[in-house]
DNA sequence: TTATTACATTGCAATATTACGATAAATATA
DNA sequence: TATATTTATCGTAATATTGCAATGTAATAA
């Protein structure tokens, strides 16, 4: 079906889910990777970093700035993209909470 | 396409976006949650707990055991699962090194 | 005004994912 | 042996994702 079952869930673990869904390509990991790099904004010359297609690349700006990881701000011709810290860091948080609930759990089984 | 083009990417780009995908369904979170509230080996009953038929959740077992999550022992007829606490430490450190690279950015542009 | 430049959007083809019924496989039980 | 139980696999339908060429849009430059 290709259709997930969203009401199924809890409003976290749907949370959850989609914020790993955000980061769950490649080509996303490197353009936050440039934009972390730039230390500020990148002036979108992402297409000739990464060798994607231009609306490729712009396809995976837009669900980055869906997720809320990114903004833009457009200047002049060009578009200027930099880390949404703010809600960077409560995706940050929201994945670690999890990934940190498991603690030593005696290894009584497997 | 619907196909990454993996080959443009680092190994490390990969790794995290791979272990990103593996977290970015709700049905995965779901089954973690439950495998991890149970503290040891919970032996099979996710399908009572999680409403999706049952060769669905065994199709997200496999992939969460593909992504090296859990890991699951043959007890007779049934089958014990429980998180591989080895790799979840390293899935979970290479996630967070990303995610932890985001310092305090001077916001001087967006 | 007419390019030009930089991105976004549209539309589409190829592939991937999700979900489940049917069925297989493996073990336990009667 | 026959049956029940539990999980995995196969096959398939529905939907989602990825990638790009073509095109649209908005600001600047000539």
């Amino acid at each position: 079906m290709g259709l997930t079952k969203t009401e199924n869930f809890t409003v976290k673990q749907n949370q959850i889910a989609g914020m790993a869904k955000a980061l769950a390509h490649p080509a996303r990991i490197a353009i936050l990777q440039e934009i972390i790099k730039a230390k500020s904004c990148i002036c979108g010359d992402l297409v000739s970093r990464i060798n994607l297609a231009q609306p490729t690349i712009s396809q995976h700006l837009r669900e980055l700035k869906n997720a809320g990881l990114i903004k833009g701000d457009i200047e002049g011709t060009s578009v200027c993209y930099c880390i949404d810290e703010h809600h960077w860091k409560l995706l940050r948080d929201t994945l670690n909470t999890f990934l940190n609930q498991v603690p030593e759990i005696k290894d009584n089984c497997c």
